[in-house]
DNA sequence: GTGGATGAG
DNA sequence: CGCTCATCCAC
């Protein structure tokens, strides 16, 4: 107690209002208050907290298996482990040792592997000898993404509804702005900030807060920049730190108790620092850095490990000036930074470095893209195998776009996209998705066999080191659909699932040309039928046999079908088909020639294609359609915008929305326009 | 709009 | 390491 007068250059109160200060005043004024409510990056009071769930892939599986959280406990994927739990961290394991290097330090670890999904399963699982298998299976973190979702809900379940500010930060943390919530709370608390400020100034400062020392709880960490300070003076800031800390004590027990699992918090003003404070305490613990600690807690830190500057950046900054401490660095005037690393990074490093970081806490839950992936041990050769793996890559990007909702038409993606890399280098195609009609499995199948095609074609593809699917430009609300659906055959969409109709309706006419099968079931299968179904094998009740996607991995069984081609009225004769051009053996690597009842002439591209291969390439040729011209089934001419004109679609998807006064990454955005390297705005 | 790079977990 | 995810930039 003591003081009164902010010892603050910072503080315009005191000397502004020559009211009466007889009381102590605090360092903040009403009008920070009222900026503190709504959670404004500026607010000298501003809370941030990160939450950051202990070796969380490690824990998932323990409370998975419903292990004692003391025992020594690794996440293993192929011959590596990627997770490993505090217990067995105390052998002295860290990521990068082997299996048998830990079970040796460890004799009594527990090496789960992660799930992975199996060529021709219809779901990921967990396997004990998946790490044999990696020539056929795939890990799928699905059962990571299903957790992080429960902790989520059970964050935004227990923080009030109107007052939360959540940011899904990554797979195991999370960004709270705690600052309206925690306003509430000092107003219910502390009735004597609660009135309007005297003479309606809002420049006028707040009553101190009571002096009473802070019960900082015994698990909220404080580091102090002076240990005198220690507990006497607490302002306004303390105290909203303080609550917070309260806060994020009981949002920990919340998803300790209700889920089992344990994570360590920091709490900071802003999110830079509080992700550093997550880390400076684990496991299990939480770490509170004041306002007046800020410094000295930096200042103990590399540079190095601050967000962004952890890669190329960091580098040029430690070769720029010969250090990689955050207390060398800060003698710097601003204009040498902006002079070496540019105007708006030199200016952002320069306030990171105080301690100062404006970003926002991004209330966005919801992802952008979505990617599976799978790197080749021994690589892969040809394009069948290619379409192995694209099969499996779909079902599981398929299996998440129905966790997004894209069923329900709450969310769907705009784009797919193809990388590939073989040696060096990586390539990569994309390509809309066509638009006002179902996602399926088999349309996003067609596509990525398609840019996988146009990878192939112009360039050495194989051996193919690395193959990744993805899918992005997500887009909220349910447009599209209806006016299609409407304009459907009526009476036909018998497999129509309990969702939203308009979204499963069968394209009009069963009865198709030759290629149609392939179009129709790119742009009207029931999803719930695919979403069950294995991966290289549709299922084959009727309708759906007759819309069938013939992947490359099951030919037999399709040219059967097609040979006594006549079961099914609405299926084309083999010699209907729409023939093809193509590229050659770059797409079908297999040698054609000889035995000429083998194989047959492309009419599209007279290439000469085995057999075997004839679907699969005639097949291409249809995605190639698709998605290069204007294959429109039938519907009202306002329903399909898509298809003509590209760049008046522009407009439409972002809208309005994007890119107002968008702070840059680096903080305020605006800033005079960077020269050398804006990497981030 | 596409493809590459960077960065982080 | 292997696999995701996001953002930015040049084209």
């Amino acid at each position: 107690m003591s003081s009164q007068v902010p010892p603050f250059a910072s503080s315009p109160s005191s000397t502004l209002s020559p009211s009466t200060r007889r009381k102590r005043r605090s360092k903040f004024t009403y009008k920070h208050l009222s900026t503190f409510s709504f959670s404004s990056t500026s607010s000298p009071l501003r809370v941030i907290a990160h939450i950051d769930l202990d070796a969380f892939y490690a824990q998932c599986e323990g409370v998975r298996l419903g292990l004692e959280p003391t025992v020594p406990l690794a996440v293993q994927q192929w011959q590596g482990l990627i997770a490993i739990n505090y217990p067995a961290r105390a052998f002295g394991l860290n990521r990068h040792v082997t299996i048998t290097e830990a079970k040796e330090k460890c004799p009594e670890i527990i090496c789960q592997h992660v799930a992975t999904w199996k060529e021709g399963d219809t779901e990921w699982s967990y396997s004990d000898d998946a790490f044999k298998e990696i020539a056929i299976r795939k890990v799928s973190l699905d059962p990571y993404r299903l957790e992080c979702r429960k902790i989520l809900a059970t964050i935004k379940g227990f923080l009030p509804a109107d007052k939360q500010k959540v940011e899904k930060a990554s797979i195991d943390e999370v960004f709270l702005d705690l600052s309206a919530q925690v306003h509430g709370i000092m107003l219910e608390r502390y009735a004597e900030i609660r009135g309007p400020p005297p003479y309606d100034d809002p420049s006028e400062a707040l009553p101190r807060p009571p002096t009473t020392a802070l019960d900082w709880a015994a698990d909220a960490l404080v580091d102090l920049d002076d240990k005198q300070s220690e507990e006497d003076d607490p302002d306004w800031d303390d105290i909203a730190m303080l609550i917070a800390s309260e806060i994020v004590r009981d949002v920990r027990k919340e998803i300790f108790d209700k889920l089992h699992y344990t994570c360590s918090a920091g709490l900071s003003r802003n999110k830079m620092l509080a992700k550093l404070g997550s880390a400076h305490k684990k496991p299990n613990s939480q770490t509170v850095v004041r306002n007046r600690a800020v410094q000295q807690f930096l200042s103990s830190y590399k540079f190095t490990k601050i967000r962004n500057l952890g890669g190329k950046l960091g580098d040029e900054v430690v070769a720029a000036f010969n250090t990689d401490t955050v207390s060398d660095l800060l003698p710097i005037p601003i204009g040498e930074l902006q002079k070496t690393l540019g105007d708006d990074t030199g200016a952002w490093l320069y306030n990171i470095i105080r301690g100062e970081d404006s970003s926002e806490v991004n209330p966005r839950t919801q992802i952008k893209s979505m990617l599976s992936a799978k790197s080749f041990r021994p690589s892969i050769n040809d394009f069948d195998a290619a379409c192995k793996w694209l099969r499996i890559f779909v079902a599981d990007i398929y299996s998440r776009l129905v966790d997004e909702g894209v069923l329900e038409n709450k969310r769907r993606p705009k784009t797919i996209s193809l990388h590939h890399r073989q040696g060096g280098q990586t390539r990569s195609r994309a390509c809309p998705i066509p638009m006002g009609k179902a996602i399926t499995q088999d349309g996003l199948f067609l596509l990525a066999k398609n840019l996988l095609s146009q990878v192939v074609v112009d360039g050495r593809a194989w051996p193919c080191a690395n193959l990744s699917l993805s899918v992005g430009g997500f887009e909220d609300g349910v447009q599209g659909n209806m006016g299609i659906g409407s304009f459907l055959v009526r009476g036909e969409q018998a497999k129509s699932l309990p969702v939203p109709a308009a979204t499963h309706e069968q394209p009009a006419a069963k009865r198709r040309r030759v290629g149609e099968g392939s179009i129709a079931k790119f742009f009207g299968m029931p999803s719930e039928e695919s979403r069950s179904s294995s991966i290289g094998d549709i299922d084959d009740d009727g309708e759906a046999a007759l819309l069938r996607t013939d992947s490359t991995d099951d030919l037999s069984a399709t040219h059967a079908r097609n040979a006594t081609g006549g079961d099914n009225p609405s299926m084309p004769p083999p010699s209907a088909q729409p023939s093809r051009p193509t590229t050659p053996d770059r797409v079908q690597p297999k040698p054609p020639e000889e035995d000429s009842d083998s194989a047959y002439t492309c009419s599209r591209c007279s290439d000469r294609i085995p057999q075997e291969q004839r679907l699969e390439h005639e097949d291409y040729h249809f995605a190639l359609d698709l998605s290069t011209q204007t294959v429109t089934p039938p519907q009202p001419p306002a329903a399909q915008p898509e298809t003509t004109d590209n760049s008046s679609r522009l407009g439409g998807g972002r809208g309005g929305s994007r890119g107002r006064g968008r702070p840059t990454k680096f903080g305020e955005g605006e800033r005079g326009k960077g020269q050398k390297r804006l990497a981030f705005g």
